[in-house]
DNA sequence: ATCAACTTACAATCAAGTAAGTAATGTTTG
DNA sequence: CAAACATTACTTACTTGATTGTAAGTTGAT
């Protein structure tokens, strides 16, 4: 049960097939969803016999895994392991992100596809997203803690909920957008959101809408 | 081509058995998504068999069609058929949903899924969706010129990117609090980010952000 | 000669949908 | 009001086709 390598994988022809099959599962999960799409349609994209791909990734659970990965490698790299911005710049980072994606629905449409579909019973990818968002959240948390303390704001308690939200907004805006790109400006309705939030969380005003509702009488 | 039918669903029983059915896609629908969720094992929660279901719906795509809609006329009926809440009031029930909905993850787990899903190739959601999104951003943002006018702001050309950014929020912190339920507060993250964004449409600052990039400088 | 990168062929399920039958209800009619 | 008929709500059985995964063989490079 070692699952052990001797050679990973060393040749770089190998190395480029591989590749080469990521992207084309990026796209068939992108458009038909992780359990609508199929290794023939992978296969067929890369011009072999799905028994090959398999022979790569040993299964289809696996394929995914890597999918998510490498994509993660080459497209949040910048955010993820080199100098993550902080403070401020983050915030920058996120809206340009933003305006990058509006230009790569094919990408966008995959993590929004298989992020949702992650939390379903017994998806290989859920531990992927749990994962990365919670790490996300951590990252856009602190800048937000920095960005306080750069201009002496005494840290709010909404860091936390402003950092889920970020996230959020910037997911759900994918979402619409993909079902009809005219009417939903990605770009320019993440950057208004985002500057919302950091502003909403920076210089707090009071609550336009009145007081809370007391949670546990309203279950019907 | 008129499809007509006599008598279409008159007998109560009939309809409580299909209600049932309704109820038990949702929840195969909601926990597998739609592509993986199986006549099956919806034919088995009712307890019959799977043609069964296709006696009462036809197809495993009409199926979902009608979940959606019966789901939306149960669920969010008085959003969208009573009495709209407007201005104001409007953005209060929506905080309240999502109170309300963090004690109910099954059928937010179903929509979360089946609305991401939607976007794929020829799914039977997609239309579904693509309306149910334009019909609740022209509400949220009547909402808003409402308010605006309440208060003698005159109507910020941010109230389209708001109304999308509203509805994104609430989804996309649903799929975080649905992998992580511990780590997000679905209802106050809901809360504060739904305040963050109707603030600063009533009362616009000043971008903490600076300038804008410029789009197609940034494609790479 | 060995190993990696495949292919072909096959196994084992499993899914959606169709067709035909059955039992119970409900409706019509003499 | 009952017998005849029709319809509904299913079931069983089947068709068709796909899907993941495995096993074993082939070919070319090192």
């Amino acid at each position: 049960m070692t699952g052990q390598r001797r050679q990973p994988r060393s040749r770089p022809e190998t190395l480029v097939r591989r590749r080469e099959i990521l992207d084309a599962a990026v796209e068939i999960f992108g458009s038909k969803g992780f359990a609508g799409g199929t290794l023939q349609e992978i296969a067929d994209q890369v011009g072999m016999t799905h028994a090959g791909i398999l022979h790569h990734f040993g299964s289809k659970h696996e394929l995914l895994l890597e999918v998510l990965q490498h994509r993660d490698d080459t497209d949040v790299a910048d955010l993820e392991e080199q100098h993550i911005p902080d403070g401020m710049p983050l915030f920058r980072h996120l809206v340009r992100t933003a305006f990058v994606n509006a230009h790569r629905a094919g990408i966008v449409q995959a993590y929004a596809v298989l992020s949702a579909e992650s939390v379903t019973d017994d998806n290989p990818g859920r531990e992927f997203f749990e994962k990365r968002y919670r790490t996300l959240r951590s990252e856009v948390a602190h800048a937000f803690a920095v960005a306080c303390e750069e201009r002496g704001v005494t840290e709010p308690a909404t860091i936390g909920y402003a950092s889920a939200s970020i996230l959020a907004v910037m997911d759900g805006l994918q979402v619409q957008w993909l079902l009809d790109p005219d009417a939903v400006d990605l770009a320019r309705a993440s950057e208004f959101a985002i500057e919302a939030i950091v502003s909403s969380v920076l210089s707090p005003a009071p609550s336009p809408l009145g007081e809370d509702p007391a949670p546990d009488e309203l279950v019907r």
